[in-house]
DNA sequence: TCCGCCCCTGTGAACGTTCACAGAACCATC
DNA sequence: GATGGTTCTGTGAACGTTCACAGGGGCGGA
């Protein structure tokens, strides 16, 4: 590439990196050898003496074996993923499922291949968080880090005001006895909705009343119904999650109950599958969108040696269709 | 690392590659090291000398600007990565969605950055295919590129045989009159699904009978409203993809048709949503999961220079529900 | 004894960058 | 005409590996 340009290595070097110490007739000669070569800079030489990569790593915190079907995941990753390209920032993907898992994650990072980390759905007492505080690497999670909050900033949702919102409606349509089924309380999705609820129903919020679910289909088809032999009274439930909601929405035709006449069903996260149910699903829109760039800028201000961000919180939506 | 295990570098390189000529004493003495410091060697450094990467590059053609909701890319990734991770290689994800993407993608893999590329959800006419080919890197699609067949090896389901088992399966229930929604025909799941219908049908696959989506709920919807209004009597209908199927039930219920008794619907995917549908549908699941893994397999072996794989095709499975 | 062959080891060079430094060329000022 | 400051350039060293090579020791066979 020197040759090329007829130039020494340190000037290619500067022109390419935009110091404002190249002449410019020598940035013009760098500029037509990288055009006429089609030259690309070594990343990997770079990354040797300036020990930045131009890496993150996106880790996929994988509570138990199951592969459960996230919906979001798929918005954040693809946002997160061209945003940082425009910055010439790669993604790389890494899932941490059992110990193995981690233990490669944890030398991946070690070995210094990434500049920060962006970390999904880590759930409260993970073991890779104290790996990852203590490795001092760039950290920003999409989801608060239940435990963890004043330590790895994070963006999210507003899951509590996103609960309030809904179970504000449920009592404003003149439903009597609520009842919610709560996503696992290890995540900050089960516990802040519930939370939430809790906060606009105050006393009424028995425990009798809530069931707890793991944000599959079939978790939220048994615990509503849990919740009908409990409560056979109820007209509402508010479900932590659309996936739930579809199969307690199953739960409550095989019981005989109409919705939204008899039982207001009230879902959260706005995916497709709340699209798709019948009757359509009244949820809880979540800005994932948002949420992934905050965390991406975030992270970015991160590796840049900024101060510690301060995490952001974003507002959701009620959106009201057929169920509630 | 050389200083703290006594030994020389080239003993140390040996040793930590598995080179038999290490004596037992060396071996034992690096491996001490290694857990001692806590050593993780520096893959940009191999890189450098190797030309090898340890690094594999997915990248997601995203036709159009909409980032519509693939349900199994979600499962793809994951099952991808955890795959690579046993092997020690990363995986960077790219996403392909407009011509300034594309050339980020080239320009990386042209600086060498990977030893090979994994191909989502390509489209016919795709011109990062020709951009790929001629930079000679291992690559392998999930599903096949139409047009590049025989030059990019591939794993998918047999979309074909898939659309053939639900077509028969309502032919077998005494369905007549029995119509289609397609996705894209530039995509192998739009096109061959479509073809597995006609070889069923024959000369009944009439063009009134076909009804082209896009993939999205919305597109189910009015190619279903579409439909009906071409052929009032059509007693079947099998759906290209489940979310549009769900569109189409949407549809079918506004427009007063009982399912299944007066109008049977078949999905494609067996994708969360066709469990959260009323009825249930009935679906044709693919296994996503093989196709990773032999996605993976195949491009794995390309890199290590082995001769262009067999693209292979795997078997699909009917999933009888409630819709039809 | 000497030769040749295995095992094993250390060393110099190379990979493609960036960085710090030294210095050349030019201009302005005293 | 010397001095000092800009602006720009080239050069050697370094980053942490792998690779090719040379060679030391031990052992068996001629």
């Amino acid at each position: 590439m020197a040759r090329a340009s007829g130039v020494s290595r340190g000037t290619v070097s500067r022109a390419l990196n935009g110091d404002p110490y190249v002449s410019t007739a020598a940035r013009a000669a760098v500029q037509r050898a990288v055009v006429e070569t089609g030259y690309v800079v070594n990343r990997n030489a770079r990354s040797l003496v300036t020990q930045r990569t131009g890496t993150v790593v996106m880790v996929l915190c994988e509570p138990q074996e199951k592969l459960f079907e996230d919906p979001s995941f798929n918005l954040l990753m693809r946002v997160a993923t061209r945003r940082l390209a425009t910055k010439d920032v790669a993604l790389v993907m890494m899932v941490a499922g059992d110990d193995g898992d981690r233990e490669r994650v944890v030398r991946y990072l070690r070995g210094g291949h990434a500049d920060g980390v962006l970390l999904l759905s880590t759930h409260a007492g993970d073991p890779l968080v104290g790996a990852l505080e203590s490795l001092a690497l760039p950290a920003v999670a999409c989801g608060a880090v239940l435990g963890r909050e004043g330590v790895i900033p994070y963006a999210a949702a507003d899951d509590r005001e996103g609960a309030r919102q809904m179970t504000r409606y449920l009592v404003e349509q003149g439903r009597r006895k609520i009842a919610t089924i709560t996503g696992p309380l290890d995540t900050p999705g089960g516990l802040n909705r519930l939370e939430g609820f809790c906060d606009v129903l105050g006393r009424k919020a028995t425990k009798k009343l809530i069931a707890q679910g793991d944000y599959t289909r079939h978790g939220g088809y048994a615990a509503m119904l849990e919740l009908l032999k409990r409560a056979p009274d109820l007209d509402g439930v508010f479900v932590g999650s659309d996936l739930m909601a579809a199969g307690a929405l199953a739960a409550l035709r095989e019981q005989g109950r109409r919705v939204p006449e008899d039982v207001a069903v009230g879902g959260f996260d706005d995916s497709a599958v709340a699209a798709s149910t019948h009757p359509l699903l009244t949820t809880v829109r979540q800005p994932l969108e948002r949420v992934a760039q905050e965390t991406v800028r975030m992270l970015l201000e991160l590796i840049d040696g900024g101060e510690r961000p301060e995490s952001v919180v974003l507002p959701t939506e009620l959106v009201i269709r057929e169920s509630a």
